[in-house]
DNA sequence: CTTAACATGTAATCTGTTACATGATTTC
DNA sequence: GAAATCATGTAACAGATTACATGTTAAG
């Protein structure tokens, strides 16, 4: 149930739309936390129903802009001190790699060669956000950086990983 | 939907009951690919509607054993090779970073250093795997220990960023 | 005037988690 | 004979995905 932690986190800095909040999770986010249209409209209902979050504004175009509440305030302070211990997440790329048995030699490299693909390109994304964000000395850019840092080591460390294993089949 | 496959996958070697794939689950799956004992047995009786596996024995105390048909090892060569595109996976760990903002600094230092602590928890489980493990030269040793590889790869760069935040605090 | 962007909401379906529920066999 | 392990199954609920459904305003 991190969805809401993440909507919480990003009303910190601002009030925001259910739209505003669609962006962000579209952009930066989307590396970190996916999350569609309806799942944050619906979440948003259920955070201002528990009051972790208020309806600050209302614009046109039957626009609502939520605010944070000091409940949410408190909420979002308690998930980062002692959120969940990480189980280990769910890897289809590696699942794929375990069964590559059943495969002939010249597919294996094939799905080898995707995942190197698919590594190569998630680290340009990562790269271009790196150089196209305005970075300023604010929590979210400073710690959006760190994230940020962490997600290009992942990336080469897949590359890597890829490029060790393709050698492997020989 | 990995699940099926998962289960297609670990039945190519040799047939097994819902009982025995469970324990290959809580093993070195568990990295991979967790999945719990109601969704096991209910995605084997699935499997079985649509003929990707059969009941090939069964054994006392209601034991099933599937073996998995001519149509089930064409659907796991299909999903290895043409899977779906990964998309990024939700990270609730790297979530918290972001936000971190909102903490002060003595708790954020520790944040990081309980992510330094599972990242190492994590490798050593890990090493302890590979070095109990009986590695013979089946497909599922040699890719089991590709995955293993990667597995080492991953818990070594988080620790390795992990230190790298926690100096970057100061 | 037409298109793109703004803006929100609901419903159906699927996947996964937790808990409940039951019973047989082996081992000590 | 008690406990551990083997062995399967269902139900309730939570979370996520996809599709449907609707309407406004700004810009060209």
């Amino acid at each position: 149930m991190s969805l809401r932690h993440a909507l919480l986190g990003l009303l910190v800095e601002h009030p925001a739309s259910g739209y505003d909040l669609l962006k962000l999770f579209e952009g930066s986010l989307a590396n970190v936390w996916p999350a569609s249209q309806s799942q944050i409209y619906t979440e948003l209902t259920k955070l201002a129903a528990d009051e972790l979050i208020t309806v600050s504004d209302t614009g046109p175009r039957g626009r609502k802009e939520y605010a944070l509440t000091d409940a949410g305030r408190d909420e979002l302070r308690r998930w980062l001190v002692d959120g969940p211990p990480e189980r280990p997440a769910r890897n289809p790329a590696l699942l794929r790699v375990f069964f590559l048995g059943v495969l002939d030699q010249r597919q294996r490299a094939v799905v080898l060669d995707e995942m190197l693909d698919n590594a190569t390109r998630d680290r340009a994304a990562l790269e271009q956000i790196r150089d196209a964000v305005d970075w300023d000395d604010s929590d979210l850019s400073r710690y959006g950086r760190m994230a940020l840092e962490w997600g290009l080591r992942f990336t080469a460390m897949r590359r890597d990983w890829a490029e060790w294993a393709a050698a492997q089949l020989d």
